[in-house]
DNA sequence: TCTTCAAATGTAATTTAATTTCATGCAAGC
DNA sequence: GCTTGCATGAAATTAAATTACATTTGAAGA
């Protein structure tokens, strides 16, 4: 088995909350020392956690692993990206301290698990959709939804595609019942349950559209859509810390755009040249600022 | 023993050319399939390399691993962001196969960059101004700015702070002249040159206000405010690729309201219980969401 | 061309690590 | 207070990796 599809640092952290007894110690064993973790015997981690051997088994199969060899290997990759700004001890976490490196991991492992996840074959033919597209509409509330839709607006008519964003249920409705069979409708929703959004990919899918969802996998809007770019991000449990969904709806959001650009090609160098030239005679020069303030 | 401190890839590489005969071997076979490398036994992988399982071993230890396991764990390790998409070409690098790869690792540089870059004091003293705030005014143009700034208030309004995000040009100035001693503002521009944002930046000042940047040190911006929060983001070349800034712009935004979370403490938290439970009554039940789809 | 010897590699035995099976004990529900 | 089912651990088993030792290979000098 490869790397399962989620964030196993905010996993630990929940199980370390809210699992069975041994599990807890296992989980906060392995978040203190993630790296002896990585190394160690499955006899020196029990010892460790104060558990049984086979108690470290069963931890890693139930978080997705085909056993112990390989949750260190998942684990290694996970710890080589973000795993510098583990805390050690929860303590920090809750002073300032700790702020910048939470919030660094967490967003870290959220892009991570996202890329590890997405299907190229699918995002390469969501890519091929948007960029034949006559009208793109992105719709998502809440948020971190709304951010990514209103991004991949941003993102769409840079490239010369005409595209809105549309963030209130009420508009997402409307402009769904307008569709055809040239419009293409990209959903966000993080829990894929959000009915207004349901809603709208329906109506539009109705009326020819081509829909595409990023949200949770077997949720209503994954059913409503047509193609479904499937992600799930675990979220912690401190509600101090931000949604590390954003990161990954953005991170997306990117990807699509990015293959959407480079399926139209030169055209849509041309366009951005031509706004970063636009920027550079009203602003002071700085030649490698990117697009966009 | 830790991961080494090279680049196993390229030393990979290498002794796929210059390497003894099973050497060379053992180097085609992993280079060929790093993943299945991996996750596969000593056995397997000697196998396909057609070389007995000692030589694994000693292929291990030659590299400067303790052992096969620790090679495997290193192995894991530099695959973790890129190496997943090691191919033998690199041609595939430049299509749409590396979209992925390509976005998530700027944006986990991104952060990586900025995390690093943070003065935790100053994010501190930022806090506490805006924690003791009557009015946070958060201005920012252009995709990033504007999309940091509609996220601080998005966060700060569910703190119970009173926030506004302000993207036009003449809003921004219009505010700013609305400024009492009371007032906070928090300008975000990567250039640190957009003329409105350092004018509206330079009226609140002048009426009182407490502001606040997160911009280029030794810009226009830096020079106009009062707290700076220093950054820089290099851009790459690519055009089709966007920007990974907004990534920082994000992370420094989750830092700071983190921040301001923790030192307004309980009824923070009170609000988004009260937040989150709205949504509980609103959308099918799924207790793990964040707040915001 | 033939030795000779050292380095490279392989075979089999051994050790170490991980997993399975089965037993025990504890807690929730009747 | 009994029963049932689940969590956990002990011991046995299996799998994996390493060591010790044997064989091969190939280069240098006779």
């Amino acid at each position: 088995m490869a790397s399962p599809h989620f964030d196993i640092v905010a996993r630990l952290r929940e199980i370390a909350e809210n699992g069975q007894r041994s599990d807890q110690r296992v989980a906060a064993a392995v978040l203190e020392d993630a790296d002896f973790a990585t190394h160690a015997s499955i006899e020196r981690l029990a010892e460790k956690a104060g558990v049984s051997e086979p108690t470290i088994t069963r931890f890693c199969r139930m978080l997705g692993f085909e056993g112990t060899r390989d949750f260190k290997v998942g684990l290694a990759q996970s710890l080589a990206i973000a795993g510098r700004f583990i805390s050690v001890n929860p303590a920090d976490a809750s002073t300032g301290n700790g702020v910048p490196s939470i919030i660094a991991s967490s967003a870290m492992n959220a892009i991570e698990t996202v890329t590890g996840l997405i299907n190229r074959a699918d995002l390469d033919q969501a890519a091929t959709i948007v960029a034949g597209a006559g009208m793109v509409r992105a719709y998502g509330s809440g948020g971190a939804s709304s951010m990514a839709a209103t991004e991949l607006e941003n993102r769409l008519f840079r490239l010369g595609l005409p595209a809105a964003a549309h963030i209130d249920g009420e508009m997402q409705q409307m402009t769904a019942a307008t569709s055809n069979k040239d419009t293409v409708i990209v959903a966000y929703s993080l829990s894929g349950e959000v009915k207004p959004v349901i809603d709208a990919v329906t109506i539009a899918g109705r009326y020819g559209a081509k829909t595409i969802a990023f949200t949770a996998a077997n949720s209503s809007l994954a059913a409503a859509a047509q193609l479904i770019l499937p992600f799930h991000i675990e979220e912690g449990t401190n509600v101090y810390r931000p949604s590390p969904a954003r990161y990954a709806l953005l991170a997306l959001t990117d990807m699509l755009a990015m293959s959407v650009a480079e399926k139209i090609g030169a055209p849509a160098v041309e366009r951005m040249r031509r706004i970063k030239n636009l920027q550079g005679m009203q602003k002071s020069d700085a030649p490698n600022l990117p697009l966009g303030d």
